[in-house]
DNA sequence: CTTGGTCAGGTGGTCAGACCACGTCGGGAT
DNA sequence: ATCCCGACGTGGTCTGACCACCTGACCAAG
């Protein structure tokens, strides 16, 4: 029961950042753009450069921007992996397998069956292309890994979600490492 | 095909935060403890102050470290919640809110029946009188977002699965965090 | 005209030293 | 024993400076 609530001290670094957060939000700064430099920003916000370059260095930790040393900084495009590695750094670190697991059948069927829903003839036809190479390796008795992380690949676009899409190969990853883990672990009793 | 790969400069913030979690791995550094105080380090890595000031944001956005003014810099206790910051700070941005409001049908019926399933007779009971204090403070017409809060909390625990409960909750946040923008820009008009 | 070199201006990276506001803790005064 | 208060250490911030680097303009040689 919280009576009254922490006082928080406006950390200046902070203020900026949502600031600068806002401004991206409402579409003033987009992906590419370069940002006024650290001095005009100083001069601006109306506070030192170092607390200017704190608030820099939060938003560059959060994938948000990036800053080339002679150059300026400029706001990132995001991408799906900015968004892996934290989520994979969430899943290893104190969940159960099993946990991660269940996630997966959770996510992996909802993206088949949308998948199913959504797909496109021209994405039917390369999804079937696909197949037919994975079995001529099979049949030759090659590595078909190639053909298999395409045609996953080609699913997630199907299913039209990518953060879903993302999330599941997230998920794979973790459990595919994990499993080298086990065999590293236990092979050689 | 990149015939050479870009030389990149270390930046010195990011040794000594590498450096910082080096300790933290070897268990030289474990959580509660205080770190030395920022002219401590800045002397010990031979580096300015500032330098190390910015190592330490880092490592506080990454919910490594805890700061208190006039107080010290400390070693957090690892919460799932740490993790999660970052990945709902990343949702909000490169997805639609569709994609994230399906990826929330998912993981919420999900809970909701491992809950219905795993739950114990004592939090059972719990659940009732949360419910019922709940509902005297509707009928009293005050604020109900504790119950609320503690109620949601409660289902994440029965069902038994840290990581569904914590992807959970970062949908919240940032379907919560989106309305609120939402009402910020169109209800003044 | 193209190529290559030079140079100045702007940018981030880092530093040193200073002041402030705030916790902490111990030593009185009560 | 209790309470108050002030010194001390801490993080928070500011200032101004120097460096390394990138960029673009300019110019000379091919």
């Amino acid at each position: 029961m919280t009576l009254v609530e922490p006082i928080r001290r406006n950390r200046l670094y902070r203020d900026i950042v949502s600031q600068i957060q806002g401004l991206l939000d409402r579409g003033t700064l987009r992906p590419g753009d370069q940002l006024p430099s650290e001095r005009q920003l100083a001069e601006q916000f109306a506070v030192s450069r170092a607390s200017v370059r704190e608030a820099l260095r939060s938003l560059e930790l959060l994938g948000v921007v990036e800053t080339r040393a002679g150059g300026g900084t400029f706001v990132r495009h995001a991408t799906p992996e900015d968004l892996a590695r934290p989520l994979s750094a969430l899943m290893t670190r104190g969940h159960t397998l099993a946990d991660v697991i269940e996630v997966r059948g959770l996510i992996e069927p909802a993206i088949a069956a949308r998948a199913a829903e959504l797909i496109t003839d021209g994405e039917l036809l390369e999804l079937r292309s696909i197949l037919v190479q994975q079995e001529a390796k099979v049949a030759a008795g090659q590595s078909y890994a190639e053909e298999d992380s395409r045609f996953h690949e080609l699913i997630g676009q199907a299913a039209r979600n990518e953060l879903l899409t993302t999330m599941l190969g997230v998920i794979w990853d973790v459990l595919r490492s994990s499993r080298g883990e086990w065999l590293q672990t236990y092979a050689r009793a």
